[in-house]
DNA sequence: TAAATTTGTGTAATAATTACAAAAACCGAA
DNA sequence: TTCGGTTTTTGTAATTATTACACAAATTTA
């Protein structure tokens, strides 16, 4: 047998996948790419590939993830590893999966890159991807659990900011939530809980006058003071997210995601 | 070299570590192992061990963990991987984590098997185990992550009772919460709230006579009818989870771990 | 029988959520 | 310039949930 690494006892052989999210402004999509090479040759799959030994999975991940579609320098978070036995033809093969999130400015910029490996690459919306049983390998379990991951963190983290470029309103934020949780929010309360504004409420106490208490805005966005142009109809505030305002509210326990 | 395992690329080797919690009715601890052999000889390790080809990751956590302790049927979640390129001095080793959940009747059965590789084996509280930098290779942040996966999942799905045996008491159920999420609760608020007997409400209404609203009982647990015996003062209830009521609830979203 | 202790239940005040309405801002057509 | 159409933003009343705390009940011990 051709190959020069020895090893006592036998061992799997590790890849990578990634379920990259893209949001195009109304609809979460799936990043694809046609495979160019057997097994599942013209079948669409993940991107993703082996791992090199002095690179981590993360790093793996991003790597592959740069030299198939060109981007870097996105949001990733590990899901899970995949172990079944027969999940891919050519042997024991286990992968570690990733789901990246991307904004609508690095949505538009993803080319096909490489050779014969990959043919095409391109966004298709979830639902069409959930529906589509033709996926390589186990690729399709892993975009389910990609969900799942994605549903229960948009839950507690501000994941949902990594969508959306760093400018953008509130409709744009509230049909990130809605298209990730299959949920849909009441405009104007949603509208309060990201801005916050803070609400001052009359109290009456016996001997003193009427007061206005002060209350704390506990809002989690920065007003830039623009508005989009170009629409028929009042223009949306122009926002982006408070990071690090968040991150006060959160440790008071002043803001959850908990929706 | 040795060994007729032959690669044409190099390949990583593989092995599961696991978090192993045991709740004693107090208190959180973790089950750790001394290894008997080399690297860290000696030294405090998770139980776990090297992939075998004809065994998922999952297999591969749940038979170590019988190997080493004799303990079966265990509920296991998993963590994340670790692939740091130095976390083993024998070379470059990947481990897939796991956590596992033990109740206080499982807890007293741990015993320590096999020969030279483990040493002794023993439950150690939470707390000493994270202030305690001399575990084996990359354990105490692989534990330190089982611990942050803990505290997510207790928010969502119902794992308290799985350190808890079938019969428990209330008591028992918030101190299993308090230790995860190192937080008090009101102990009549955490009653009722997993309890939720039906609360009626009188209801008036114009021209009709007052009635009673029968609102749902929203509580997750089931009444035994026994109480503990051999305490000095009232005795408790003894419960159960209500599994099947549990995600009904939660379906209808009568009922969530929120704290 | 009273004290001590812990479990179980009730309640009133406060806070959060929900559903819905009104106001404001803009465009374009009359 | 005014008015209808549309969408954003603000306001509010009703409901529901949470919180803090008090009280009643059950058991052992003195």
């Amino acid at each position: 047998m051709e190959g020069e690494f020895i090893y006592e006892y036998p061992r799997p052989a590790l890849t990578t996948d990634c379920v990259v999210f893209g949001f195009d402004g109304e609809k979460l999509n799936i990043l694809l790419i046609q495979r160019g090479v057997d097994p599942y040759k013209n079948s669409w799959a993940l991107p993703g590939g082996f791992l090199k030994m002095d690179e981590t999975t993360e790093e793996c991940a991003t790597r592959e993830l740069e030299e198939e579609t060109g981007i870097s320098g996105v949001f990733m978070r590990q899901i899970r590893t995949f172990s079944t036995l027969n999940r891919d033809p050519r042997g024991r093969v286990i992968t570690i999966a990733y789901y990246a999130l991307m904004n609508p400015h690095h949505f538009s910029r993803v080319s096909v890159r490489g050779g014969d490996d990959v043919t095409d690459a391109g966004w298709f919306p979830v639902e069409n991807v959930l529906a589509d049983t033709s996926l390589a390998f186990d690729h399709h379990e892993i975009i389910e659990a990609a969900i799942e991951k994605l549903r229960q963190e948009i839950r507690h983290y501000p994941i949902a900011f990594e969508l959306l470029d760093t400018y953008f309103t509130i409709k744009q934020l509230q049909t990130v939530y809605e298209s990730i949780l299959s949920k849909k929010f009441d405009r104007g309360n949603f509208h309060k809980k990201m801005v916050g504004r803070a609400e001052s409420s009359t109290v009456d106490e016996k001997g003193t006058k009427p007061r206005k208490e002060q209350r704390k805005n506990t809002g989690v966005l920065i007003d830039s003071g623009e508005v989009v142009s170009g629409v028929k109809h009042k223009p949306a505030k122009i926002y982006s997210f408070d990071r690090v305002r968040f991150h006060e509210l959160v440790n008071n326990a002043d803001f959850t995601f908990d929706f």
